[in-house]
DNA sequence: CAATTTATTATGTGCAGACATAATAATTGT
DNA sequence: ACAATTATTATGTCTGCACATAATAAATTG
């Protein structure tokens, strides 16, 4: 008779299910990791992986000593996969293309440079219209620290978009990711083919590699544009 | 000579040490499990949990048989922690307070049935002004499936808003959450006390217990707002 | 030579046991 | 009664081993 072996995700689906159920309800204590695995005949390692990914999916709330309770105001994690612009575009069946509309190495205007803070060269400031098909699809403006990436200087950015360019070449360690919603300006509205103050979605994303200011970029794209996720 | 007990969190560290110094580059194949285990002098299964943990970041791609390279296009996951509205608000050292401001059960248009799907009962439309002291912070469009929730009818809303509510009673098992932006339309407008056609953040977000849709809302956030993350 | 079958291998996961750690509960001292 | 100390306990993690699984490489077959 079955005897089929317990796999944590098994485990994970059952704890789900009677949290969803309501046997379980909000700010229950649950049964013990060893109570657990006597209950379903496995190992403890096997409940504490289960309960540690619902915990980590908010949940569950587990703390030692005092056990493990149904979140009582589940903070939902909800992922987002930021992946390379042309695989974004790729992604909904279009065909990606690129332009690069300004580059240049010079001084950066104060509220860049206060995130960036003192370089020895100059900074070389980039923006590009990626396209999906032949229509805009966003508008990208870019600061890139050049004593942290000095060969961005020489690099060909014709085939390869600054996004790209900077994800295989450059070394970051950490970065920081802010979305909000913006009125079109008059420049963006012009090059983004939309009337002004049409309100467009914006990533700022700054990256560092250490303690250094890798780049900071400021995407906005075209009103169609809409971010998901599943929790 | 320490001699000190390896974790996976240093292990961790160290592999993400290598990839950001640029030992291991993109594409590049790191050593497998039982290699690095003999490395660091641990067992295998340490060494799993911390490749595991960097793969979920997105830094690594593992594949059985083929081994572990570090991620090419490093599809970044960026975790956004979505709680209750009043925490938000709280969090931001703010005190917070809520309006009802329509309450009705009705039958859904036809874009809100299309989700919703047949129900028994007419859902419960509510909207609700969230403030931040006396601003108004987001304003909140929701629909309510009464056949999944009966007693959300008898709620008191005055105290607890239908957010904090249904998160507290509901059951509910997954959810799916869009990001955009919008311009705010007169009412929408008047009710946030800003201009008409003020590009506003909007999150749309489903919620179903099993197969059936316990809510849909619509959050409309002021123009200040911005949702940021570390990655 | 192409197509199919059969090894091979790196990761994925399970188990039992041990010790570590943090938080709580109980005890002790003043 | 209160503060400081000492158990107690549930989770956290490491180890060493075993077997499962998926993907690739090698061997076999037509």
């Amino acid at each position: 008779m079955s005897a089929k072996r317990i796999t944590w995700q098994s485990l994970h689906a059952e704890v789900s299910r009677r949290i969803s159920d309501g046997l379980w309800k909000p700010g229950d204590l649950i049964p013990g990791e060893v109570d657990l695995a006597a209950e379903f005949g496995c190992a403890r390692a096997t409940v504490n992986r289960a309960l540690r990914q619902l915990a980590q999916e908010g949940f569950l709330d587990r703390r030692r000593k005092a056990g493990t309770r149904v979140a009582l105001h589940p903070v939902r994690k909800a992922t987002l996969d930021i992946s390379i612009t042309r695989r974004e575009v790729e992604q909904s069946g279009q065909v990606y293309s690129h332009k690069t509309l300004r580059r240049k190495q010079k001084s950066a205007p104060k509220h860049i440079q206060n995130i960036m803070g003192e370089t020895q060269a100059a900074p070389l400031y980039l923006t590009t219209l990626h396209q999906a098909g032949k229509k805009p699809f966003m508008y990208e403006t870019r600061w890139v620290n050049t004593d942290m990436v000095p060969n961005v200087l020489d690099a060909d950015l014709t085939q390869i978009s600054a996004n790209e360019w900077l994800v295989e070449n450059a070394l970051f360690s950490k970065g920081e990711i802010t979305f909000s919603a913006a009125n079109a300006s008059d420049a963006e509205a012009k090059i983004l083919n939309v009337a002004t103050g049409t309100a467009i979605f914006i990533i700022d994303r700054v990256t560092w590699n250490g303690p250094n200011v890798v780049t900071i970029v400021r995407l906005a794209y075209t009103p169609s544009f809409q971010m998901s996720t599943k929790i």
